[in-house]
DNA sequence: TGTACATCAGTGAACGCGCGTTCACTGATGTAC
DNA sequence: TGTACATCAGTGAACGCGCGTTCACTGATGTAC
């Protein structure tokens, strides 16, 4: 059969936001390209008409999920109140801890992109850069210079570290406690006060 | 044929040894039975013999790298010079850096181990609790009370954050600006002067 | 001392299954004449 | 207007391979009598 002019465009974004909830879900192993196409209401052959591989489909998640999170955080920072304090306790609250699915990447995904082609990691790279960024443009004044794009990365990095450790644990409970350290830390590390 | 008391031992230990440097450098999905064995010298049949599952056999490793790096820290801060200041450097450093088979399993299998049954995430958490209890002792006086504790852990979830987000770089150069990002920031975090 | 049996770490084939990728094919529609 | 062909998203079987786990078996030694 023919298809609607766009219908291409259409499946592979399709496609494009199954798999990122699999692969944040699941991890990049464990996600096999028959079964993601099958829950795509497809066949496993039609796969190579949109990505010329697996790595390939996976590099577009990343991007997407990086993609995403950033956005929110620019959304998070022009809220009233905003700015890092609402970036810092979105990302480490309880609605993203609960749905790594609609989360970060670089919370779930790091290990296995170190593992992976020099494309990804570019691409990754990219994406957490742009993230940085933002986090740069909120940091308070006290900061200048240099200090400021360190500061920005060593934040990113304890809140994708704190929401990893927090989701490796047993119960619920020290879970919190671990992503409440991480909160509090962020705010220090940021110099302005904890008020969640 | 018959073998020698402690032989088994030593087999399960020799198997540990590997596995651990295989789990850390390929994650647990990569890692199979078979290749395992096989790069022990021995056949698939006898994994059974010492290990229930492979998710046992990946528990044993987990804690085992684990208790590896807090031995690594507690060594590391009775050096001259040494205390968290050591700790830190070590933790984020080269050689930590380039040989994720002897490192920290918090850097390289947490989302796996969120992805995996209670035994291991219980096992994961009294480890990485105990690395965090060595941290505390670390901390300078000006830290008080449960901040102590806070502090500590988010300092970890920094530079395992940190050393993540490092690997998944495409340069080397990248990869060293995160690197000593994390550690500027995490001798902030600890109140102690930055000395590389 | 000699014989029969128990022990047990390790062997290797087999189970059913899923993997990533390739490819000849389908069939509805668009285009050319 | 009618016919022949091109297009192309999607199908589904097949490729060779590896997966985790089970299990009947091996064979050298220890123990019992």
């Amino acid at each position: 059969m023919r298809y609607d002019k766009g219908h291409k465009d259409q499946t592979r974004e399709h496609i494009l936001k199954i798999s990122t909830e699999q692969f944040l879900e699941q991890g990049y192993n464990a996600v096999g390209i028959a079964k993601l196409m099958a829950s795509a209401g497809l066949t496993n052959g039609a796969f190579y008409n949109h990505f010329k591989s697996k790595e390939d489909l996976f590099e577009w998640c990343v991007v997407r999920s990086l993609q995403n999170i950033r956005k929110l955080m620019e959304k998070n920072a022009t809220k009233e109140g905003g700015g890092l304090r609402a970036i810092i306790l979105d990302y480490l609250g309880d609605g993203h801890f609960s749905n790594p699915a609609r989360g970060c990447a670089a919370a779930t995904l790091t290990p296995e992109i170190s593992r992976l082609g020099i494309s990804v990691k570019t691409a990754f790279t990219r994406e957490q850069d742009a993230i940085v960024e933002v986090l740069v443009s909120q940091l308070p004044h006290t900061f200048s210079g240099a200090k400021r794009r360190e500061v920005a990365q060593a934040l990113f990095a304890m809140m994708t570290g704190t929401l990893q450790l927090a989701r490796a644990m047993p119960t619920k409970e020290a879970a919190n406690a671990v992503l409440v350290s991480g909160q509090k830390s962020a705010f220090d590390l940021c110099q302005i006060k904890y008020d969640p």
